[in-house]
DNA sequence: TTTTACACATATGTCGTACATATGTACTAC
DNA sequence: GTAGTACATATGTACGACATATGTGTAAAA
């Protein structure tokens, strides 16, 4: 009877598209307002911010609503507060936030495989900056890794050596962007990679690249070639989440 | 004399590396505390938090600190609170919290090009992935921007078609989180593309690969040609910020 | 005149309390 | 057994008080 009643409702109207009123509390609302302003009134790094009490004066509530608001942005990095000085806007650091968030635990298994499928997107786009910032001391690093993966033979230190490889690459693309993407979602990495690791297939040996095929194509070869190189090493990995 | 003293201060011990105790404000280390507490004790989105007394008893702090700080985990998505029934760890939005920050009057320049090379590595790594998802719908939607552009003058106009052919191409990805990276990057994208155009160089008809040339290479070509294709179209820009 | 020392004003940081509001639960009446 | 009501409870909001750091002005000392 229950489900029968649902069923009837759901034909009337689907009610999951209807959610009219999104019930923001104050704090919410002041965190837009905020953001409105901070956008609008064109603040650059450095400028100074009206003190708590104007802007609670200002929007009719208290001071604790608007310092509630105000540290979601302190953590954000967006301002930082000082004790007599007031406030004023900070260059933020782009990518740290996302660290926070970057929990394997949280994310749902439709969205890490976007990421590490985006993870393989960049690898791929790599190869051409790659050969272009190459330096013979990059290539020596790649190499002592490789060497140390032939002679380790216990699971989880090659899981690590692979992470350093990979790790190897993104720095040298010299790009600190590039460098804190894969930094920040190492974690997902781990995770899958692990969770590989445990599957363990039978049919193991594969044709796909080796780390040591990724080395000699940097060296001598061409960037397509080590995209091609690239793709076969990671797509193994891919299809198997 | 001043500066004599500072110089043999420094010459005795380099302050600016010394930077001992951090002066955290206590909403700060409630943060950090709560941050420990998160991931030490491996909760799933939909478990209930402590009740915010509790938490506060539990630090020996006051309650309004501690909503300060939980007020900042709201604004990541991380926690959501409800009128009587607590707080609950959610499903965070990964990339929804960097678009607040994604202002490029707070970014500096070095930033700015490193997150333009990004784009760049990940719209040459999107190929491959391109030619396994391509179908006639989307190459029907990249020809009719394509002829828009080919029928428009206005150099505003022709920027926007730009935005448009190369979201377009991030749209047939599939992939949700590599459309959000592109979304969300979007501001930067235009601020870029702005000042590149008040530019203005003289010669500006060069080799360089027209919307038509990728959509000819995406629909009989290989993905290697459309990466050259598409490195020769964006490299022009990236030459030039 | 320059420097030092002190007092004062001020904006943020922290705390405690009170009350509003929504929501789950238990009890009561029919 | 169901509907309606009263109560308990956890979050949401507000206010007031004091702590603390920091800039500023003033007066004493060199």
């Amino acid at each position: 009877m229950c489900s029968e009643m649902l069923r009837h409702k759901h034909a009337i109207m689907p009610l999951t598209r209807l959610r009219p009123i999104e019930h923001l509390s104050q704090v919410d609302k002041i965190e837009i307002r905020l953001q409105e302003y901070l956008r609008n009134e064109h603040f650059n790094p450095g400028d100074p911010l009206p003190k708590e009490m104007e802007i609670a004066k200002a929007l009719g509530v208290s001071r604790t609503a608007v310092r509630e608001a105000i540290s979601r942005f302190k953590m954000l990095g967006i301002i930082e507060s000082k004790r007599n000085r007031g406030m004023v806007i900070r260059r933020p650091d782009v990518l740290s936030n996302i660290q926070r968030v970057m929990d394997p635990k949280l994310l749902d298994g439709d969205t890490m495989k976007d990421i590490f499928e985006m993870r393989l997107v960049v690898e791929l786009g790599l190869a051409h900056i790659l050969f272009r910032r190459k330096t013979p001391d990059f290539i020596e690093k790649l190499e002592k890794i490789a060497r140390t993966e032939d002679e380790t033979t216990d699971r989880i230190d090659l899981l690590k050596l692979d992470v350093d490889f990979h790790s190897a690459l993104y720095q040298m693309s010299g790009n600190e962007t590039i460098i804190r993407f894969q930094r920040m979602l190492m974690p997902i990495f781990d995770f899958v990679d692990s969770v590989i690791l445990q599957k363990q297939d039978i049919n193991k040996p594969r044709e796909i690249a080796t780390h040591w095929d990724l080395i000699e194509e940097l060296k001598q070869g061409t960037p397509t070639g080590f995209m091609h190189k690239m793709e076969s090493h990671l797509w193994y990995f891919f299809e198997k989440i």
